[in-house]
DNA sequence: GTGGTCTAGACCACG
DNA sequence: GTGGTCTAGACCACA
């Protein structure tokens, strides 16, 4: 499991950390139950403070992706959360938002269709 | 043409205001050449500070949508921007970035796509 | 509505915080929609560290007590939680282990009643 | 006399054992004399750290509810303790605090007379 | 050595 | 001026 950061990037290095882990999770290479590095561990091997890595597990844990047991680290959580009626509700409106950018450039039906289907087809 | 805004909400006023203009030249309400409200006026209007529509009018002119000459005002852009490949390569990524958000929480395959369709039907 | 923090408790400080906030609300002085000092306003006067204040308010947001609206400020939120299933078993299992304790010292029957009023009569 | 340890429970492991011993002796499987395993045996025993077994064991000591002779053991204290004016106050000042919380998510009056009614039914 | 907490000082985007 | 984010350095309780 490689864990890539960019410190120069837009998003914030405590959620380009959280979404590594949790890609992490859905390919299978962290399984339910598997420890996760101790904060100051992945704040050493990342290159950046422990309290960013801080920030990252606690996102984890109050999504439901990871368990924190005090000083007895961290672990993937045994049942993953699911979607929920808000969860589906956010994703449709970011869905439409993105669509209406798309648009307002000119992408529109098969082109986006087609940019979609490119991007489903790199996604796993 | 009518703008809202909402205060209270996590995207940023900037980028709401920029966003509603946008729509309005897409759905034709704005025509190329049609002048847009001074700063200041927009800015009272909306009850929202001079610097934010400031930062929506700079926005929209990087982007093409609109050109602004000094003090004599803001226009609607003769020509909309169309997409480019760097335009594309960034939706492509977004769009990546929300089916992988997706993915993680359980929704996939079919349930994606219908999520998808739903959206491009109320986005008109 | 004052707020008093004692630097060497063994509750720490943001848990303090938290605490008279939710007090205030409950006894009224704060009431839903009414604005809470901006976390550096909050830090200057309890004389503490601003990192402190915002993660109180992020503890408040967290349980419901309090919406946070980016950088226009916190709010008492309009409905406040209340109890649910799993805050129940939580704190009969507290009064319990309260009881327990209480036991193991002598602390019985009658006297712990009387303990319990005594306690409840000068709550509020 | 069994004595489970839940390692990945908020409480301190120190205070599940001391807690256990002092239900131990509440219940009256520990009579005052009894010998307490050495802190070599008990850690080895619990498969915990030695080092945690000692503070449970200074705990205990400090409460009065055993006695330790160097390197000779430890033992159920002739006379268990009993409260004082400072634990009273200290035990009101926690019944309290458990209210109050209880009262910040609605539970009062009735339903929280019913809730300690039914701790302190399944206490013994 | 580990997480939890606190402080301090800093930069940025936003308004 | 405001919150969001990041870094750094520190102390404590726990194991």
């Amino acid at each position: 499991m490689f864990i890539t950061i960019e410190p120069n990037s837009q998003t914030p290095i405590y959620l380009q950390l959280r979404r590594q882990i949790v890609e992490g999770i859905v390919r299978g290479e962290l399984r339910p139950g598997d420890p996760l590095p101790s904060v100051r561990q992945m704040a050493v091997d990342m290159g950046i403070n422990l309290h960013t890595v801080n920030k990252a597990y606690g996102v984890l844990q109050a999504e439901g992706f990871v368990e924190i047991f005090g000083r007895r680290g961290a672990r993937v959580a045994p049942a993953p959360p699911r979607y929920d009626e808000a969860f589906l509700a956010e994703l449709r409106g970011q869905l439409q938002a993105l669509y209406r950018e798309a648009r307002s450039r000119g992408v529109e039906g098969e082109l986006f269709a087609a940019l979609l289907q490119e991007a489903l087809r790199e996604a796993p």
